[in-house]
DNA sequence: CGAAGGATTGATTAGTCTCAACGCAAGTGG
DNA sequence: CCACTTGCGTTGAGACTAATCAATCCTTCG
């Protein structure tokens, strides 16, 4: 694993991920570290967070690993509507509503932080700076959203795969999670199906397709991009969604 | 028109949606009639409000009309991403982001509200309930954004159609825009289209099987749900997404 | 070694798209 | 007031993307 490629002077997963909004100072960073710190639960792979239904009690902050966020229809038929890396924020202020609407669950092992509603109002009370950043981080969310609205409504299959595979390796590479060209890529088949409305099995041959172009290799749960501007071109993807252009930061991965 | 099924002492469409969340004191409502009396514009039928790479400065509040938010591809393929109706807040708190990832447009004419940093700021602090309210519209909104997703992911023609339909009129209901089994609906068959990722003749051939089963009517912009129950049934339209059911209240279109 | 999860392949079909034309109603200009 | 335009809905024929069903293979792991 290389350094992050967006600036940050520790290690906790949240910090790094929120200050590709803006730089935080050492007392934002420290009141972080101590959010985070309170509550840690660590889960084995394939397992649920949060159910459909469930009163949630906790803003969820993934430290380490991959989760999912999906939703089942009546008959099972089911979509997954975001995946969440290290220092992904489940949802600010999740508190505030009755229910969930969906379920959340893990991929790999996962390292999660717990933030209670009361210690979330301190933070945010504390901190103006933090409290902006939050919003960023929630208006992120809400625009990666739309974009797999989109995506599924718009794009072929094979402009969405690749769409998905360019928006996971910008995001992990805004967090140090990829080395130079690969990534790791712990997604199987039926996930990939699942996540951009196909079918497992067309999703087989669609990747295929995709390394008969040269494109890409997934292999071992591993991901290597070849071309990240052709795939990029492909998917008809454009980052400003993620908005990681802030302050002036830049990422070195275009 | 009827009187809303939601309670609320106010005509401020933006006090009547935010009490789907739970009731505000008069207080409340007084400061936010004074914040969408500021600055009101009025826009035409099919007028961009604002365009994707546009800088935001305001957060927009729509008083009266349709509008709606929709994304571009490169190529022009455009997918309408969500419908404001009246009491409809267009992104809490968008003006921290540096440009707008997506446009929004007038579909009927327009009554605009719009709220500025500091007056948005200045309600936050001065009552933590409209503060509270405002996350949970926010929060609503993210949530119908994965319902579309899921919708165009998962469901077919036929169900992606009649869910939609389910959720504008259950949403209309909630702020007393429907008038017994009847809306008005100025959508046309190409805006269903490019909000359920179909072609305009196939939305065409979908409507009319749903006429033909006696679902639903739709001409001259105004649409009748014959058995909003056998119509939630097909569409497996499931409205806990809504969040709808906040303090104790209940809708009457169930 | 057997079991299980995941990837691959093949054959067939269904759902939706594409292209093209036409109808109808409302609005516009001469 | 009529001819023309424009926007929207409707219809038909044919093509194609992606789904379905079913089998096989490969890898990992207890």
């Amino acid at each position: 694993m290389n350094r992050p490629l967006l600036f940050s002077g520790t290690d906790n997963p949240l910090s790094l991920h929120l200050s590709a909004f803006g730089k935080l100072s050492n007392a934002d960073r420290d009141l972080l570290d101590d959010m985070i710190g309170k509550r840690v639960r660590v889960l084995p792979a394939r397992h649920d967070i949060i159910r459909e239904g469930d009163k949630p009690n906790y803003i969820n902050v993934v430290l380490d690993g991959w989760a999912q966020r999906y939703k089942q229809l009546a008959d099972g038929r089911r979509q997954i509507l975001s995946f969440f890396v290290s220092g992904d924020l489940c949802d600010a202020n999740v508190f505030i509503l009755k229910a969930m609407d969906h379920s959340i669950s893990t991929i790999t092992p996962v390292r999660l932080a717990e933030i209670s509603k009361q210690d979330f109002r301190q933070m945010v009370d504390a901190s103006p700076r933090i409290a902006e950043a939050l919003w960023w981080a929630e208006l992120v969310t809400v625009a990666i959203q739309r974009e797999w609205t989109t995506n599924i409504g718009q794009r072929t299959a094979y402009e969405r795969i690749a769409h998905l595979f360019c928006e996971l390796f910008v995001r992990l590479s805004a967090v140090g999670l990829t080395d130079g060209c690969e990534c790791e890529f712990p997604l199987t088949q039926t996930d990939i199906a699942d996540a951009t409305g196909l079918t497992q099995v067309h999703v087989n041959r669609t990747i295929q397709e995709m390394r008969r172009d040269g494109l890409i290799d997934l292999r071992n749960r591993r991901l290597t991009v070849h071309h990240l501007h052709r795939l990029m071109e492909v998917a008809l993807f454009n980052p400003n969604y993620l908005h990681l252009d802030n302050e002036g930061r830049h990422l070195d991965v275009f």
